[in-house]
DNA sequence: TAATCATATCAAAAGTTTTTGATGTGAGGT
DNA sequence: ACCTCACATCAAAAACTTTTGATATGATTA
């Protein structure tokens, strides 16, 4: 439980710095390679590298090789399944979906 | 701009550390007194006040005086807040809500 | 096959966050 | 008025993350 509650920070720490919102940005107008991401960011070439690996280990940036060249684009899963995760996170039981209350079943049974 | 990206990250900060992540773990079946927590956690008392301000001011926890007793709980607007920055940050231009294709309106217009 | 390009990995330094124990503050009880 | 309790703030230490420059890897071109 611990060892998830760490898993769960990791997706949520792909979206806590600055460069990483700034990366995300970008790919939201479509893929890009990452030497177009390199041109538009303040990062140097393995600092980049870094992030991205980051980003894509939470699952909310995918990559495709093309020869030399890696290109990153949003992944609707990835988004999804961290939507899910943060709604999950901060419901109350109470409020959950399918966790209503029961008591008319109850008395319509039997 | 920027500053708008270091203040997008502070929401998710809120959810990036275990601790945290149990504090709201906790909360999810209910409204807590921070002496509570303390007792369910392996915090210190500085400890877990330094975690509650974070997540007081990402707007996801909020709290309540009672006397001398501060009672943490989730924040609905809080999360519903979280989830629209989460989907914004991470779902491209073209996908997003109310900018569909214009087309067809464009035809009929004049 | 060697030269070059794009990206990844590494290790050390710089920067940031978290933990810790000590001390401050403000409410309530005696 | 004083004491105690619950919590906040502080400053230093410990732990962690990010940046940096150097070097490694693997694909392409000459």
């Amino acid at each position: 439980m611990d060892n998830e509650m760490q898993k769960n920070a990791k997706v949520f720490k792909a979206l806590c710095d600055p460069n990483r919102l700034a990366i995300l940005e970008l790919l939201r107008s479509g893929e890009k390679c990452a030497c177009v991401l390199l041109e538009q960011l303040e990062l140097k070439q393995s600092g980049l590298s870094y992030h991205m690996k980051i980003l894509c280990e939470s699952g909310i940036v995918a990559s495709r090789q093309e020869g030399k060249w890696t290109h990153y684009r949003l992944s609707g899963e990835g988004r999804d399944r961290a939507v899910e995760l943060l709604k999950q996170l901060t419901t109350p039981y109470a409020e959950q979906e399918g966790s209503g209350c029961t008591c008319r079943n109850e008395r319509i049974a039997i």
